[in-house]
DNA sequence: CCATTAACGCTAAAGATTTGCGTTTAGGTG
DNA sequence: CACCTAAACGCAAATCTTTAGCGTTAATGG
């Protein structure tokens, strides 16, 4: 997001849930290269200086939008044990950030040079294993280290699909899962 | 870059000389967020339809001689065994990459959304691990596998400097080679 | 040395971004 | 609850960036 907002009611809301909702539409239609800022604001019923003013610029903007969509909706799935469970979700997060809307995602939060998109982003990725963290501790399981469960495998996973130099396959997201749990 | 040249001599090159000059001196002296097209191709002595014909836009630019500058120039130093060269070698990689020159790199790579920029960018340090890995080799130390270099070690501080999560500092680096090779 | 055509320069048109100013309205205050 | 203040907005002009057409230059191959 650009800064935060000082108003957070009424007018100041709808327009922000407009402009994101558009954007998303459009994202699902077009490559990012081919919008606009005049374009979004134009389907969002708003002025474009608005937008300009409130985000700075369409990649800000973009950096907002995929932060908002990766927000956690729902916990990992509870399989009964941690390595399942730790295997379920990387499985899962693997599978969402390799998909074409994954990648866009990722560059999107990655390309914002102002704020603290990338921040926020690889928050939700330590929440979600921090619960699975929680869990296990629940069931008396001895618990993962979180900063090793993302070195070990949540890194290597996005700096394959960034730099592109291999597949995240299941088979390979499982053998660093393996790995992790083996070391 | 763009699509490779077909001239190669020449008045092509030239530009291509100027233009690469010309960015990499705005770098130093400005932010990339106020770096324009027609601003450089003022500076290098060119139109801006020039630019635009031959990198598209200015991101496709930005990658270009991101790309160039990343190059390597010289073989990782020789320290006499394979576990120190590693460590040397990713502790100035780490270091470069992380410095606020590093980070402007990484970003520009992976901010082109056309061409291959990232893959060349990854590409360079698998060959740099490569050249660690035959020096190992002949040595008669049993080298290490490239890929679980990258897993291991490259890639979570690459995690780290892009999403800012933490600092990969020296300390940090070497627990990293150290968990690599005791694994 | 000549032919071919990729790559360039120039310029006008189209489009995106910024800026000034008046208006609306959220959030606080008496 | 009516009022005040300033944040956020709309509108429109000005500025800047990007695209596209067309003639010119010069790299490459024969």
């Amino acid at each position: 997001m650009a800064r935060e907002m000082l108003r957070q009611g009424g007018r100041s809301a709808r327009i922000q849930e407009a402009v994101h909702r558009t954007v998303q539409e459009l994202l699902k239609n077009m490559d990012r290269g081919e919008i606009t800022v005049p374009m979004i604001a134009d389907k969002a019923g708003v002025t474009p200086s608005t937008i300009y003013r409130r985000w700075g610029d369409l990649s800000e903007l973009l950096a907002d939008v995929a932060v908002d969509r990766m927000r956690p909706i729902a916990d990992p799935e509870d399989t009964g044990a941690m390595t399942s469970d730790f295997e379920a979700f990387i499985l899962q997060y693997a599978e969402e950030m390799s998909s074409r809307v994954g990648r866009a995602l990722l560059a999107d939060v990655l390309g914002s040079l102002e704020g603290n998109a990338p921040v926020k982003c690889c928050q939700y990725t330590y929440h979600h294993l921090e619960t699975l963290r929680k869990r296990a501790s629940a069931r008396g399981e001895t618990p993962f280290d979180l900063g090793e469960a993302v070195d070990f495998v949540v890194a290597p996973i996005v700096y394959h699909i960034l730099f592109g130099d291999r597949e995240p396959t299941p088979d390979y997201c499982r053998a660093l899962v393996a790995r992790f749990f083996k070391q």
